[in-house]
DNA sequence: TTGAACTTTCAAAATTTACTGAAAGTTATT
DNA sequence: AATAACTTTCAGTAAATTTTGAAAGTTCAA
């Protein structure tokens, strides 16, 4: 196989990653072109090797931004902005367990935990199931909020090289 | 809050997170309205109540039933199907981790060590960081691998109350 | 073997999501 | 202050996904 051939496999993989897990095609993709790159790009070599246009490769690189996997990078002399993914796998895993942790389980967790609050309070064999039901949703994600934020910190320990304050 | 509201919001709620993971969101309200159900419901009952389609309630009750997450009931006396969703929300997870890890996971990690066969390997700067790449994802999807692998297990083996033949 | 009760399939339609490209916005240079 | 180099925005369009519903398929009882 082709160095060429791979990169394009690999780009097109990374992308049905993202559509299998509710990222736009496009962003993973663009991350998987960062991911690969030795050096950082800017929006042009992004809209040539993928064949996007200008509009959708600056809104995906942005959503990159914010998710925090890419880095904005200024070259002296250069007007525009080239672009860098975080390329540490772990910190990558990391950062999106975060992202999403916080975009999707948080609300979801407050939601089901304020649904408990329902005027008849389990009078009903339906309520009753209801309940139940908020009830086992909500210890399963305290102790998964747990488990993550307790992952996240061990790993941010671990990079700083400061696990010790773990045991302060 | 009235129940019937905080049904319904529950089964929108339910349905918001399904999409954002990539999965159908009628699948996910289905879901959620057999998790809250006290006894298990019929095509008709999923159709009325969700106001959709006998194809689209019967294409994502199989879906479902693929995940493990609903299971189908025959009732005596009774010719048609009823659908049952598993409770424990722990259960719930598990079957989701390991059908996720099965339809997405593994195949990345396969795609991606396929491709650090590449003819040239790594004589350009290119593909010396292509394969740095493919190599720390690989390294990393392994490690995942086993820690998916060993936490289905070892819920498995609670459930099962013989975590004992782990040690064995 | 007929028909009633129910389930499955799938082409077409509806809906949702993503993309384009041109115009507006920004920033730095002369 | 004018221009050049670049980034951002967003209305309109295109593509992908989901849903419908009617027809075909299945199963069982009489």
């Amino acid at each position: 196989m082709k160095f060429e051939e791979a990169k394009q496999e690999f780009i097109q993989s990374w992308g049905v990653l993202g559509t299998q897990w509710g990222i736009n095609r496009t962003m993973a993709q663009i991350h998987a072109l960062l991911l690969i790159a030795p050096d950082a790009l800017c929006a042009d070599d992004v809209m040539e090797q993928l064949q996007i246009s200008r509009g959708n490769a600056n809104m995906n690189l942005r959503e990159l931004i914010d998710w925090k996997l890419v880095n904005k990078v200024l070259k002296p002399g250069e007007r525009k902005e080239f672009f860098q993914a975080e390329k540490d796998i772990w910190k990558v895993a990391m950062c999106i367990v975060q992202e999403r942790k916080k975009k999707e389980f948080d609300p979801l967790l407050k939601t089901v935990t304020d649904l408990k609050e329902i005027e008849d309070g389990g009078a009903s064999k339906e309520s009753a199931e209801f309940l139940e039901t908020m009830l086992s949703i909500e210890r399963f994600a305290l102790k998964g909020d747990k488990a993550l934020t307790g992952l996240v910190a061990a790993s941010d320990n671990w990079f700083t090289g400061t696990l010790l304050k773990l045991f302060k």
